[in-house]
This record gives C-alpha cells, structure tokens and sequence, in this order.
DNA sequence: CTCTCGATGCACT
DNA sequence: GTGCATCGAGAGA
C-alpha cells in the first residue's frame, strides 16, 4: 500500500474534531518489514485544563510530555499493568492534546496480528486499546514517533469515501468528566461497539 | 449470552 | 500507598 500520512496540519485543530475525523483513516504500521494496516473505527479526545479525565490535566510531566509536543506525533503509554494505550497528539490552542485510538478493523497483515494477539477471531484483533496496540507491536518504543512521515507509524488517509455513521458517547473507563461527549465511533462495526459499551 | 474480578507495573500523591 | 484512558478467564443464566 502506498499511502502518504496525514499532514501536520491535520492534528493542529480542535482535539475533538480530529477524534471525530480521524474516523475511517488508515493506521499503519512498518513492523519487521511487514505492512501492518487497520481501519480506524474508535476514537476519545483527550484535552489539559479543561478536561480532569486528561493525563495533561495538571501538568508536564515525563510521561506526558508528548502531549504538550508538537502535532501529530504518538502518544504512547503503559496503564493497568499489562496494557500500552495509542494516542495521536492533537490541539488547536490548547496547551496539550491527544486522540486515544481505541478501535480499529484489521485491514493489511491480518495474519501477522493473530499471531500477535494469539487469536483468530477477528473481531478479537483490535477491539480495544490494549488489543490494538498488542496487534501491531505498539509500545513505548513508539511514544513521540513522527505520525507525519513515512515511519514505523503512520496514519494516511483511506482510499475512497467510507459511509458510515457515527456515533458520540461519553469516554470509556474513566469517572471523571462523563458528560463531555468525546468518544467517537463508526456504527456499523457492532462488535466494536458493543463489547466497549458494555450494552 | 452477561457479569465479576484478579493480574500487573508504574506514575504520581 | 493509591489508582488507573484494560483484558480475559471463569462463573452463572
């Protein structure tokens, strides 16, 4: 696949407006030379002040620092123990900003994701945080990596137009902050939807 | 099918 | 010492 990555650009915008567009877009990942791509169809806006549910809410610390970097770069974290989180930092005149990918449809590479997941189960691959960054080798070897450049992570845009609707809720896992509505999701992808509602 | 609960490591208080 | 932007096994229905 020959995809150019998103501009800049792209993720100098308000935080949850590129949550919201970076629905549909192609995540892909140069993994031991192997292609790795999968279909973005999860997202939550994550903001700094204004949003307590925020790991920039208080201030830069090591871990975030990338938040309060440039534009789209990845964020990557560890949290639960077990479990490496993919964001991409975005904000227009925020201090810091990021988009978590929660989901995403396995696309390219298939094989190489089972394996990594120890599952066939598609709809097992990447429905999930934790799952995704599992299915594509994401950890924090990951954190700062240029999302703008041909690199060992990139996100580009998808070919043709994807219909689909899209659906709004409040963020998964976390207790503050419930009423922003900042999670952002394609309908037509059931399983995803369902098992991360819980409904 | 649904729900509960323990694992597990690290950032931050 | 506390609390996670989670997952999957296992129990129950």
């Amino acid at each position: 696949m020959q995809m150019e990555p998103l501009p800049r650009q792209f993720y100098c915008r308000n935080t949850v407006a590129v949550a919201r567009d970076l629905l549909g877009k192609l995540l892909i990942r140069d993994f031991d030379g192997k292609e790795l791509v999968g279909g973005i169809v999860e997202t939550e806006a994550y903001g700094a002040q204004n949003d307590p549910a925020s790991h920039a809410y208080r201030k830069r610390t090591d871990r975030n620092a990338v938040m309060f970097g440039e534009q789209g770069h990845a964020y990557v974290y560890f949290t639960y123990g077990n479990h490496f989180c993919l964001n991409a930092t975005a904000r227009d005149s925020l201090l810091a900003g990021a988009v978590l990918i929660r989901a995403m449809e396995p696309i390219e590479g298939v094989e190489i994701m089972m394996r990594n997941r120890k599952t066939s189960v598609l709809a097992n691959i990447a429905s999930g945080p934790g799952k995704l960054t599992q299915a594509m080798k994401i950890t924090r070897e990951q954190n700062s990596a240029d999302l703008c450049t041909k690199g060992e992570l990139y996100i580009a845009e998808a070919d043709g137009k994807i219909n689909c609707r899209i659906g709004r809720s409040s963020r998964i896992g976390i207790v503050r902050a419930l009423d922003k509505k900042w999670r952002f999701f394609i309908k037509e992808n059931q399983h995803v939807s369902r098992k991360l509602t819980g409904k």
